[in-house]
DNA sequence: ACAGGGTAGACTGCCTACCAAATACGGCTC
DNA sequence: GAGCCGTATTTGGTAGGCAGTCTACCCTGT
């Protein structure tokens, strides 16, 4: 879920044994719990590979998201205790301190922690497991998104005053246990992802580099024969 | 998922090897597996146990299966292949012969089945994943009904054809992809799924025993201190 | 120069055997 | 009948081994 280890990557279990300092056994018992999460594929008799991140399920997988958050985010306010209103919102500073911070790694993870405190409010366990497993995938799509991308920081300013804005507002409508409010501000916030997501892979840096005397190679190769 | 093993008990890794003709490696991972299919739960240092089925979880249960079946049955009439509806159809005749034969727990499998080509036809795995995982409970769950109350059947005949029914009707919504119909007619099967289960539960065959004598025990204490 | 076949090595999946730590059990005491 | 204690069982992990599968490389023939 770090990116420790890159996504995509084979694994054996000698080297995972190797790396972790145990036997065959528990890592490959952990990796039958880390495919399960979807964080890893088995490949029978050919070992395992890190979850590839394929941008061509990201829309099925915004799908998921969208339905998940609207529902989690309508019954949380609908059966939030206050125990469970109390965790929303010490999430929610969390992520603010950490915002103002500039820790990119750690507001990813602490978002994360805040949308996973709402949807244990929803008090549904098989909801909560997919929506759980749908937020891991997303703090690892935003984590290769800041990795590969570090100059302006996964969130720009404008971005970072919006999602916490969002946050409050969502935190607030679970407190006045306004369920519609709830739903319809989680398919906002959802569609604000989707933007960002969308803008990252948009964006083109190679956009100012000077093509006019170019393939170089094919030139070069040209003027070799002759 | 058969009830081979009643749910609630408790299972230890020596007397599965010996049952499975197997060594404790492969048992202990085939228990991962089954306890992240729900289908096993894992108790730290002391083993695993059938997942009980517990009717305090069923409302809640029943909440995310109508939620997951209205989706998939949506997403399976809007993007439904010519090969996907093939399948549901064979899987709906399927069902219909097996119903006419009178085997109840190959009714309840083959149930299973239709509804789980839907689920692919919907083609969102994550989606598709807790829809399957539902199902598979549900499975569970009708067949300890069934075992329960072998008298009159899981399905006495007007259950039956209302089920039959209600399968074709979602078969042709799914065929003429109209998206809002199948949604419709999905929550209208689950309502009647959770009618009869709550029937089941209902229902009390003690009802005519007489206890105008009662209690015996108590009566007879006395009699012998006297 | 390249496609295809064959072989050697690496790795998985499973096995046995063993051990420390945690847990369950049965008998004992009060 | 309740609580304690020592013993037996079970888990979680280690080590090493083996057959079958997959991969990668080399070698052959076209």
């Amino acid at each position: 879920m770090s990116l420790e280890i890159e996504p995509g990557v084979r694994l054996d279990e000698k080297s995972l044994s190797e790396r972790y300092g145990l036997s065959r056994s528990p890592v490959r018992e952990a990796l039958i719990k880390l495919s399960s999460e979807g964080l890893v594929v088995l490949l029978p008799n050919r070992g395992a590979q890190v979850s590839p991140i394929e941008v061509s399920s990201f829309p099925k997988y915004l799908d998921a998201l969208d339905l998940m958050q609207r529902v989690a985010n309508r019954l949380a306010a609908q059966l939030r205790t206050v125990w469970d209103l109390s965790q929303i919102q010490d999430r929610r500073d969390t992520f603010e301190a950490v915002a103002v911070s500039g820790d990119g790694m750690g507001m990813i993870e602490a978002k994360r922690d805040f949308h996973v405190a709402i949807a244990q409010a929803a008090k549904n366990p098989y909801f909560e497991s997919l929506n759980m497993r749908l937020l891991d995938e997303g703090m690892r799509m935003q984590r290769v998104h800041y990795l590969n991308y570090l100059g302006n920081g996964p969130y720009e300013q404008t971005h970072l005053n919006r999602i916490l804005a969002e946050h409050n507002d969502l935190t607030e409508a679970i407190a006045d246990q306004d369920g519609d409010r709830a739903e319809a501000l989680a398919h906002e916030h959802v569609e604000q992802f989707r933007w960002r997501f969308v803008e990252y892979i948009r964006q083109n840096p190679s956009f100012a580099v000077d093509l006019s005397n170019w393939p170089l190679e094919t030139k070069d190769r040209e003027r070799k024969k002759a």
